[in-house]
DNA sequence: TTTTAATAGTGTAAAAAATACAGTTAATAA
DNA sequence: TTATTAACTGTATTTTTTACACTATTAAAA
């Protein structure tokens, strides 16, 4: 038994995959295999499949990219104008995905000659990729301003400064130090180790490492890292 | 020209439909006309047409029950586990709509059966249409907690008391009225009329209008109408 | 006419949060 | 030993938020 007289369309999802290396933001790109628009730039995505979930078919086409799994995704809203594929009418479903770029450097999957590019340089890319980006970012840079999910894009130990660094990229601003660093330790998020980073400074910074337990539990809550005139205005 | 070996799947979308009738949320359900689940209640909803994006079938579909147009909604997280609907898979496209309840009152459009009902009592609903409302309701707390979105519920002209027992109502909590008419006069959103609406109390209390243009262009930004611990763990 | 009852309206002091701001420390390299 | 470079740290001020209670208005009742 089926609905009848109704049209059936496809669905697509595509990964917006998000990486920081220190001092960029960087968006993986892959050259398109197949026409239309071969060898242009997209988002890795790919079609729902009978058996699977929209969260399902993200993570699966996130780690035939990447190799990694249980990464922090987030579903935005769906793109749907009837002509946005020029070959047939497909409904895509947006997921935004953060990930520690260093665990993707490892791990090359030469097939989709995937690339990262930084964010204020990018390449033209097919269909509204473009657009999708766009909504990805801003949609981070409200989420990110009241929660702490930046942290994704960080390897398991990192420095304040790299930290600030991170925020201050997204921002495109400049923060004060002392008042980042106060805000950031009185969350209790962090557990500082007896580790410095000497790669950056004479002096070195300290590594700090995510308190695994206290993230989770206060991952919902609502934090002010950036100063108030910073915060954008939301689209969400 | 076609995508080949992909399977393509129907995709409607759902409203959940608020309003605010002065002491309690509401929400506006159909009792659906045809099998499976007949005469079961639901959200109104409908298939994605070919000629239409997910927006407007929303559009459609809104004012097809309630005859308005140009109503604020938005589209919250696709549902699309394969088995959510018995008959046939069905990606839905859930839509938080926030419409004035009296504007509703006087189009009833019998073919649908539909009846308000109030959040605290929601009745048994088909597939996991009790589900997408909850998610709606987590949204709008978490939403209202920062825009001025409840607004959206209320006639041209409304009092301070009824604003406030919207957000009480919103948050199941007491705020203090003197804080709360600061926080909201200090926005600029209203303007204050020169009329009493004299229906709950002996002295009166004075209408209030949005300030059309102000609130347009302020729409985005962050407000707080409410005390800091009474803001939602955030589901976005 | 006076009293009662019920809700609307209003201000201030204290606490908490956010901001502005600059000198000292540590370690390597010269 | 000195110079260089980035990390680290504290306080005073401003702004925002909170806590808190009495007066005003008017219709209805006495």
């Amino acid at each position: 038994m089926k609905y009848s007289n109704q049209t059936r369309l496809l669905v697509a999802v595509d990964c917006v995959i998000f990486g920081f290396d220190g001092a960029d933001y960087k968006l993986l790109l892959i050259q398109r295999g197949f026409a239309p628009e071969k060898e242009k730039w997209s988002l890795m995505g790919g079609f729902i499949q009978p058996s699977e979930s929209a969260d399902e078919a993200a993570s699966r086409i996130l780690e035939q990219l990447t190799g990694l799994k249980e990464v922090y995704m987030e579903q935005i809203q769906a793109f749907s104008t009837p002509e946005r594929d020029p070959i047939e009418r497909v409904i895509a479903l947006p997921y935004v995905a953060l990930i520690d770029i260093e665990k993707y450097k490892t791990q090359i999957n030469d097939d989709f000659h995937a690339r990262w590019y930084n964010i204020k340089s990018l390449p033209n890319m097919i269909f509204d990729h473009k657009e999708m980006v766009e909504l990805a970012l801003n949609k981070l840079r409200y989420k990110a301003a009241f929660h702490p999910i930046l942290f994704e894009l960080l390897p398991e130990k990192f420095t304040l400064p790299q930290l600030q660094a991170m925020y201050e990229g997204l921002y495109d601003t400049k923060i004060d130090k002392r008042n980042f660093t106060r805000k950031v330790l009185s969350t209790n998020l962090l557990k500082k180790e007896n580790e410095k980073d000497k790669s950056s400074s004479k002096k070195g910074a300290y590594y700090y490492s995510l308190d695994e337990e206290h993230y989770k539990e206060n991952f919902t809550n609502i934090h002010n890292f950036i100063p108030r005139n910073e915060i954008p205005v939301g689209n969400e």
